[in-house]
DNA sequence: GTCTATATTCAGATAGAC
DNA sequence: GTCTATCTGAATATAGAC
């Protein structure tokens, strides 16, 4: 009876069974996809027996939604930390510019978010609480953020901040779709900083700030 | 040796085998997947054995991309046919308006095609020559078309056509992917109408035409 | 060309010892 | 709680008759 607690008992740094797990299954999804991940290799790559994944995790189902729980509030998370000093002390133009090299930067480079992305989209149809978990914790935190932050900017006098956001987001995400989760890099290049600097223009420009050449 | 030509003699209406096959991987591949489609069923749904698919299609592999290349290239092509005639005789904001109507009614309404955006997505790591064809037959020609459009639309003075499309196709290639793949519908909703007038607005509106109310 | 029958491998999941 | 061993079903692919 008193000798089943040895589970936190000093054991504040040794990583639970089921950590380890998750990181096997980490590695295993990622890499093949739902379907095509065996239980057998999660227990091989994390060291265990199969039976043991098995005591930890109801079936396959339940151990890959808790994966992607888990890699959708920690791993995957970040990107949106707009703190208010920096939005306070700069033009919005240089924020939102900062914002999207931040965002860019993150998933574009880390071929561990793009690979999560084919995943989650992949299985949306069958998953769709997966996909659900995805929209709460990034989609929407990054439009409201954004929308937000868009909307506090009297001087850009958008008519609809949210739909402004939806563009700014709509276009960075389609880019990254594109270029990396599609590898169109070579078929259908587009310089990166060119984009943002378009984007940015058609959000931050004011009337008579464009070139006004002709009549009118 | 003579006898082996009853495959193109009077057949022109018989389907071929080939096709049956193909209609019954459509719908288990789009259903399951590439990994959990098995090729019992496949066989099947087609009506034949087993062995006559193998002798069609060298491995399961070769079946999904041949049916895939053939989806991009005839079920899911459309859409991008904004003729000259259209584009005359209406103003810009009107033509890209419709444009934009059409794009989202061939595609938020046909479930197929969402599946089949996620199956592309998903596979896109594994079978990268696949997205390839998707970008080619999809992406590439409607970002092309409405470039060249918006570059002949003078009165726009959009300094970068090219941005604008990604800008405009990307929108709402973004708003399907948030609405209807990764059912985000009640969780972040957002009329349709609203993100495209906003859109257009922002494309279409040549400086002078924004509300200005205070300075300047 | 198409079938039936089968070889072979591997999947998800569990029983029972320790 | 974790292991070894195993049940059961299903997967890809092919051999060989017709």
């Amino acid at each position: 009876m008193d000798s089943s607690d040895n589970n936190h008992r000093h054991s504040q740094r040794l990583p639970e069974k089921a950590e380890v797990i998750l990181d096997g299954a980490m590695r295993e999804f990622l890499e093949f996809g739902y379907a095509a991940t065996s239980m057998d290799r999660v227990a091989a790559i994390a060291g265990v027996s199969k039976a043991t994944v098995y005591r930890h995790f109801q079936n396959k189902e339940a151990l890959f939604t808790a994966l992607i729980q888990q890699l959708a509030q920690t791993q995957f998370q970040p990107v949106f930390n707009l703190k208010q000093a920096e939005q306070l002390q700069s033009e919005p133009r240089l924020v939102l510019q900062t914002l999207a090299s931040k965002m860019l930067d993150n998933i574009m480079e880390n071929e561990q978010m793009l690979t999560f992305m084919r995943l989650l989209i992949g299985e949306s149809g069958r998953f769709p609480e997966l996909a659900h978990i995805f929209i709460r914790s990034l989609e929407k935190p990054g439009i409201e953020a954004v929308s937000q932050y868009l909307a506090a900017q009297s001087k850009l006098q958008l008519a609809d901040p949210e739909v402004s956001a939806r563009i700014f987001i709509g276009t960075l995400v389609h880019f990254v779709l594109l270029q990396k989760v599609l590898h169109g890099q070579e078929s259908l290049p587009m310089e990166r900083d060119r984009l943002v600097n378009g984007l940015l223009d058609l959000i931050c420009l004011r009337s008579g700030d464009r070139l006004n050449p002709t009549g009118i």
